[in-house]
DNA sequence: GCGAGCTGTTCACCGGGCGGAAACGTGCGT
DNA sequence: ACGCACGTTTCCGCCCGGTGAACAGCTCGC
C-alpha cells in the first residue's frame, strides 16, 4: 500500500493526503530514494502493527486472538462472551454473574475464581482482563496499559 | 510541531520516524518546498483533529483521554465530573465540595487531599488541575502552560 | 469398574485500593 | 512577620478483590 511517486522534470508535485504516500523528483541520488522508501516501509509496518483485529470466540468454545487460539470451557466462555460484547468497556460483576450462571446467583468469589482462571487462560493469546474497582471488569489487549504515558 | 528539514548538498537524508516530519534538498524549486510544507500542515491539522478528542468520564468511573484510560474511584469521579463540565474554566472549591460530598460538607483539608489524589490519578492521561488561588481549580490538558508567556 | 484429568465450587487468607483525619510544609499577600 | 490558602505526607480502618488450596462431580480411556 505505501507508494513513492517518481516525478519527472517539469511536473508539479502531487497532492499527498496519506502518510503512506510520498514523491521525489528523478533523477535523484540513490540514497534519497532509499531513504524515502525506508521511511514509507517503516510507516507501513507501524500501521500494520497498530491494526489489531478483534478477538473472536466461536460457538465451540474456541477463542481466537493474536494469531493463536485457546479452548475455553463453558462457564468461562459465557463470561468471555459478555466481555467481548463490550470489548474495551466496563462490564459489571453483576452482568458477568448473570451471564455465567443464568439460573442462580453464585457466591461472591465464585466469580472471582473464574475470572482468575479466565485471566490465565486468555493471557497466551494476548488478552487481559483489567479490574475497575467497585465497577467491574474490562477486556482489552494486554499491550494497552492503563495509565501509562509514553514519552 | 511539523518540521521540514532543509538539507544541504553533501549530507545524508535524516531518519524520519514521524508523519509530521519531512526533508528536502536545497536549493529546490519553490513549488516543491511549498508542496511539502502544505502536506505537513494538512497532516498536522488532521492529527490534531483525530488525536485531541476531549477527555470523557463514562458512567463506570473510567476516564478516557489522550489514548489511555484510568479508573477513577467514586469521590474523585464526582469531583472530576464537575471539573469536566466546566473544562478549561474555574470551578470553585465550594462547588467541588458540594459535588463530592452531597450530604455533608467535609473538612477543608479533605477536599485538598482528594484534589491531590485526583491530580496524580489523571496525570498519566495528560490532564492537569491548575490552582487559581482563592478562586478554585481548573482542569485542562497538561501540555498547556499556565502562566505568562512572552512572545 | 476404576483411576486420571478436567470442570465447577467453596474456604481461608492476604494485599491493596479507597476514603477520612490529623499534622506539617509551602507560598503568597498584607 | 504574620496569617491565610493550599499542598503534601502519613496513618488508619474498611472493604473489595486476588489467590492458593482443597474438594466434589463428571467424562473419558483403559
Amino acid at each position: 500500500m505505501p507508494r513513492l511517486l517518481l516525478l519527472e522534470d517539469g511536473h508539479h508535485p502531487p497532492e499527498v493526503n496519506d502518510c503512506l504516500e510520498d514523491w521525489i523528483r528523478v533523477p535523484a541520488p540513490e540514497i534519497d530514494v532509499q531513504s524515502r522508501v525506508a521511511t514509507l516501509a517503516d510507516r507501513a509496518a507501524a500501521h500494520g502493527a497498530t491494526q489489531e483485529q478483534p478477538p473472536h470466540l466461536d460457538d465451540d468454545g474456541v477463542l481466537r486472538a493474536g494469531g493463536n487460539w485457546v479452548p475455553v470451557p463453558p462457564v468461562e466462555a459465557r463470561l468471555l462472551r459478555t466481555l467481548l460484547e463490550r470489548y474495551g468497556a466496563v462490564v459489571s460483576r453483576e452482568s458477568l454473574s448473570r451471564a455465567g450462571w443464568p439460573d442462580r446467583a453464585p457466591d461472591r468469589n465464585v466469580l472471582d475464581v473464574h475470572v482468575l482462571r479466565l485471566r490465565r487462560r486468555i493471557a497466551p493469546v494476548g488478552l487481559a482482563i483489567r479490574t475497575v474497582r467497585s465497577r467491574g471488569y474490562l477486556l482489552e489487549s494486554d499491550k494497552r496499559q492503563q495509565g501509562v504515558r509514553n514519552a
